[in-house]
DNA sequence: GCCAATTGCTTGAAGCCTAAAGAATTTCGG
DNA sequence: CCGAAATTCTTTAGGCTTCAAGCAATTGGC
């Protein structure tokens, strides 16, 4: 999946290449990162990253929320989280009930037991990030956030002059 | 080294958040890209990202590769590259052969047509992500290729500290 | 009130991914 | 040369993910 950051990218003078490599490093921590965080999830909690994601977000919301409230949070389809609903309420991580003011709607909260294991995850889970950044300097983060904003704002305005040219 | 008295005071509330936060932002970042580069290819090529990077591997090496020498390079499993290389094949972009001189080994390359076709992706390819990092000033990618070369090697060192641990 | 459009969710097909177990083959110590 | 160990690949079971199609309930224009 992923393109060694070190290996040689297209061999051209111009700089799109450095774009190219730097596309390629930013892949390689993610991934470094993410997979880290996922090994130590299943070895520590026998949990997955996604399910994980999900509790987090309903740890922010105590009154629970909705279905599609969920999917637009996560930034997944409808269809992955009726599906990673339906296992975490199968393992008694989640309550869920149907509205009583609109049945098409489904209301999911955390277990008072969901909720609990939740936090102590939350807790580690945390201690590992700011394990995995720990050769950085409070100010390198702060670089690093503000270099992070400046693309996310750049990508974003790319993708949205693209979707508006098609059809 | 000189220490700005703004320095300290970011310094004083739990930094662990930060690091956290700085963890989300890569991973929107990431995510975001992408998701932009999956859409882009399959809109254009109808081609998986996975397919993609598989073909790239592979048309650094005109000699082929073995099935674990891909997984290797890819950091997948094995198994998972069977699957991807079936498909490949299928599809007639891969050609494969079972080694001469080790009959537990696949060698697979690219077809002529699957090079060619995989030229013209990659091209596109390299204008997409020059486009999406566009905001970015040149000095702006030399400094966020430092930095996250020093998280590289700090999430890395972190990574076997723990590996180490679990005997 | 009626019906068409919209909204919220589920289902199904296809693909990607892993870990673990299994099969075929090669390597190597004795 | 023999058999154990290692290597290469495939298979299987389970989970995540999307898109597209479909169903149920609600809303809004008339």
């Amino acid at each position: 999946m992923i393109l060694d950051s070190e290996t040689k990218a297209v061999e051209l003078p111009d700089e799109h290449g450095n774009e190219l490599r730097l596309w390629l490093r930013l892949l390689t921590c993610t991934n470094l990162i993410e997979g880290e965080v996922r090994g130590r999830l299943r070895e520590r909690f026998d949990v997955t990253l996604p399910r994980f994601d999900l509790m987090a977000q309903l740890d922010k919301a105590p009154d629970g929320m909705t279905l599609s409230d969920v999917s637009k949070r996560m930034m997944v389809s409808n269809g992955n989280v009726t599906g990673l609903v339906e296992r975490l309420v199968e393992s008694g991580h989640l309550d869920r009930r149907t509205s009583e003011t609109d049945r098409r709607v489904q209301v999911i909260r955390l277990t008072r037991s969901g909720r609990a294991e939740f936090r102590k995850m939350a807790a580690e889970h945390q201690t590992w990030i700011s394990d995995m950044f720990g050769d950085l300097s409070p100010k390198d983060v702060r670089e690093l956030m503000r270099l992070l904003g400046k693309t996310k704002g750049s990508v974003q305005k790319s993708a949205r002059s693209r979707a508006g040219e098609e059809r």
